[in-house]
DNA sequence: AATAAAATTTAGATAAGACTAAAAAAATAT
DNA sequence: ATATTTTTTTAGTCTTATCTAAATTTTATT
């Protein structure tokens, strides 16, 4: 049996893993989890004596074929959960992220496929990311960084990098979500602040916001 | 902060205590939760720390009213994920109560009150059990045992006691559910069992089944 | 009332998951 | 290439919730 702490931990990795490409390293999930890296190291053990991860002293973790399909797994009930929160329970996107951190971890094979076809197979969360599958692939789209768009193009909003509740509190503000269209009017070369076309209103994003929205190409 | 533990401490104690109306003893509680006595007696002490209960050494335990109220919320959780289950999911009644276990103890008050809402604020749970308000406040129905019930009356099912995935398993397959409407037909001296009449057909009922069956005279 | 049996509590141990402080290895800078 | 800094691991401690075994209190029996 896996606990809920080893499912974090998973998760973690997983998500790490998928940023950067190659080993994760100690100090990086304990960043994320807000743990000592002591406390990692520990679990570390732990999930490589499972088969979870492969651990090599010093040199950082991957995720097993097992890992990966247990993480996948966890993320898929994240997500779905977060879809029923705002599809049926009137949660706004800025609000879902602690309680599904909690349902989560709900064990049920039924609930979960009961919970997707009630959903309607849902193939994005609120937040625009990719639901995984029962068997734990995630499909991926092609999409950039609005920070990387090119001025006179027009864009589509497909997701957030930031989830965090102040973030999404200004997309709200400035009525942006999953849908919304952007037209890329300038951009600074100083200071990489954008000005964009939104809602047939022009606004001056700086670069730490435009890094957090993704966009797909019209 | 309460833990899980604790939640399902107070819960059992919220249960044995309705039941038998005085104290509740360690032993009851360690046979309910299964595990050791000398475990609830550790759990007790912490338990009357926080002011959950009244704990008097050798002697039992009960509720305060902030233990009460903290009881009553988590059956009011589980009672209401079981409906959602039931009602939104197509679980069936003998597999809903694991299910439960675990969701009543998700922390988010708008996520049961909204859930409430989205259920249409259901009086009882899919077992006839009543689901208990925002206030702890607990409807008590007017039911009596099946066992209890009198020759050449008619009554109607409104719960059961065993909630047990073999006896609602029995009931399904004799098509008895909240309801359902039962006449009692003939009672023998010698073992208690029963002779009903149900769903237009006649069926003998021992005395471990009507024990575990609510019914409401007409 | 004394004794036996049952219920309950205490004392001490264990496992999971976290922590601090110190040691060891790896990366970086001189 | 050596010294310094950063990263990671080890060793030992703490807390929560459990356990076993022994001690104590209560209840039941003679």
């Amino acid at each position: 049996m896996i606990t809920l702490s080893e499912e974090n931990y998973l998760k973690t990795i997983f998500h790490l893993e998928s940023r950067e490409g190659n080993a994760v390293s100690t100090n990086a999930i304990a960043e994320k989890i807000e743990t000592k890296a002591s406390s990692v190291t520990d679990m570390l053990k732990k999930l490589a004596e499972k088969n979870l991860i492969t651990y090599i002293k010093y040199k950082g973790v991957n995720l097993t074929k097992e890992g990966k399909l247990t993480a996948a797994d966890i993320i898929r009930k994240h997500r779905l959960w977060e879809v029923f929160l705002v599809d049926k329970l009137n949660f706004s996107w800025d609000e879902v992220h602690d309680v599904a951190e909690q349902l989560e971890h709900i064990k049920s094979q039924k609930l979960i496929n009961e919970l997707d076809a009630f959903l309607k197979f849902p193939s994005h969360d609120p937040h625009g990311d990719p639901i995984p599958d029962k068997n734990g692939q995630i499909q991926r789209t092609a999409k950039i960084v609005l920070s990387m768009a090119q001025i006179d193009k027009t864009y589509t909003c497909v997701g957030v990098l930031d989830s965090s509740s102040e973030f999404l509190k200004y997309l709200d503000k400035h009525k942006i979500g999953i849908g919304t269209e952007l037209e890329v009017k300038d951009k600074e070369e100083f200071d990489q602040s954008m000005t964009l076309k939104i809602n047939k209103k022009e606004m001056v994003m700086s670069k730490s916001i435009t890094n957090n929205i993704y966009v797909k190409a019209h």
